[in-house]
DNA sequence: TCTGGGGTCCTAGGACCC
DNA sequence: TCTGGGGTCCTAGGACCC
């Protein structure tokens, strides 16, 4: 490809965004085409919150993040088609799609449905190449996706927010050829909150100040808003005057925590039942820092009862308990954070999730400090040929084959997924069949 | 009746030290 | 009436993102 060289006087690189359209939508749509031109929603975890919508399903003013039983009657009124979340999936056509998209440009994954790509000297019109990579995307992978193009991060995506709302742009929208005044009458247009970054504390104090546009932010006094705000927003302002203040991060840099929590399906009462959750989200936490070949040196537990039951006498606790040493043995970082939740549990509650925090990962084959009192290595390499082996059994049988009994095998406390869909492409048993 | 989950970064303030 | 100052480290909580 056409890359500059050292000695290049000029060197215009540009960032690119792409973003999947209603990315778990589509994906759904990708495997049931009965679903195409109806309004169809993706809810949370326990069937909570709407968390994707079709256009179809935007135009009935379903908004993000809404409480499903909220709009249920609405939904139900205008034959909403409602699916639990299927993160298996998403996860999957996700990962086709940024292989995709990363044989084009150098690439970083920001998100599951989107990422960055850097064209550095590049000698080439960038709308076409990015109507270019649009077309592969739907060809071969049936994902819609738009396309934003800046000299900046900020600006990228913000072009990528300007494809999605005008379809004058066709779905690529290219600031970097954009004379400034174009830019600035566009910028105009655009609400200070849809900038990225500016979330909805900033965007409320900005407009205390008269900050009310995109364009209004990028005229801003940078130091102001630095000394005002933070060193995170001063960035914004630069960025948006089309001066690179974050870079390309192309390796994902290590994890700092691994979480997982859960709302429970019902309220929970019962201490065995919070024990299994927690054996269960620890059990899975493990897996993936043994996948990321890390340790951890901590485990956070908490609990809590549901905030939103006004009525509901309210606890909410949480707990870290340090390891003697860093691990990957689900065992070790069970016994530690049941030891938390025993510290932390009181009576007379309901409670309606629980979660647990793996912390201070170092990597794995870092030269690491042994505890003083720590047991020789023979039992450390049985827990890991134990873990290596339950990792391996739980990939090839299926998840969950092997587990703690601790993590209990009725588990009422599990949560609700009332409408998901087959795992299209990961489960031999659930592979997709034609609908039609 | 029913309100998600998984992350990061930044700042303020307290503890502690010299 | 007087009651320093500055640096570092840690933690909790806020704000943001998707």
């Amino acid at each position: 490809m056409g890359r500059g060289h050292p000695g290049d006087q000029i060197r215009l690189a540009m960032f690119a965004l792409i973003d999947g359209n209603n990315f778990y939508v589509s994906c759904e749509r990708v495997f049931n085409p009965r679903l195409m031109g109806r309004p169809v929603v993706v809810l949370s975890n326990n069937d909570g919150c709407a968390v994707a919508r079709s256009e179809e399903a935007k135009a009935l003013g379903i908004k993000m993040g809404v409480p499903w039983f909220q709009v249920q009657s609405l939904a139900r009124k205008h034959g909403v088609i409602a699916l639990s979340s299927n993160y298996t999936l998403y996860a999957d056509m996700s990962n086709r799609m940024m292989s995709l998209l990363g044989q084009f440009a150098p690439q970083e994954i920001y998100s599951i449905d989107e990422c960055f790509l850097y064209f550095d000297g590049f000698q080439m019109d960038l709308t076409v190449y990015g109507q270019t990579i649009r077309q592969r995307i739907k060809h071969w992978l049936g994902l819609p996706v738009c396309i934003g193009i800046g000299p900046t991060k900020t600006l990228a995506k913000l072009a990528n927010h300007i494809a999605k709302k005008q379809p004058y742009w066709k779905g690529v929208c290219n600031l970097g050829t954009l004379p400034e005044t174009a830019l600035n009458n566009l910028l105009a247009g655009i609400e200070v909150g849809e900038v990225w970054g500016i979330g909805r504390r900033l965007r409320e104090k900005l407009h205390h100040l008269n900050i009310r546009t995109a364009l209004a932010l990028k005229c801003a006094d940078t130091d102001l808003i630095g000394r005002m705000f933070s060193i995170t927003a001063k960035r914004t302002v630069t960025e948006l005057r089309g001066m690179p203040a974050l870079r390309l991060d192309e390796v994902a840099p290590a994890r700092q925590q691994i979480l997982c929590s859960r709302s429970f399906g019902m309220p929970v009462t019962l201490y065995s039942e919070l024990q299994e959750a927690v054996t269960s989200y620890i059990t899975r936490a493990a897996e993936k820092l043994r996948c990321q070949s890390l340790l951890a040196h901590a485990v956070h537990v908490y609990i809590h009862t549901n905030p939103h039951r006004k009525r509901d006498a309210q606890y909410r606790q949480g707990i870290t308990v340090t390891l003697t040493e860093p691990s990957c043995d689900t065992i070790k970082l069970t016994r530690a954070g049941l030891w938390g939740l025993a510290r932390i549990y009181r009576t007379g509650y309901r409670y309606n999730k629980a979660g647990i925090m793996l912390m201070e990962l170092v990597p794995a084959d870092a030269l690491r400090q042994t505890a003083l009192f720590a047991h020789g290595t023979t039992m450390a390499d049985k827990a890991r040929t134990l873990m290596t082996t339950l990792d391996l059994v739980n990939r090839r049988m299926g998840k969950d084959t092997l587990a703690l009994a601790g993590a209990g095998t009725v588990k009422n406390w599990h949560m609700k997924r009332n409408h998901k869909s087959p795992c299209y492409t990961t489960e031999w048993k659930e592979l997709a069949e034609a609908h039609c």
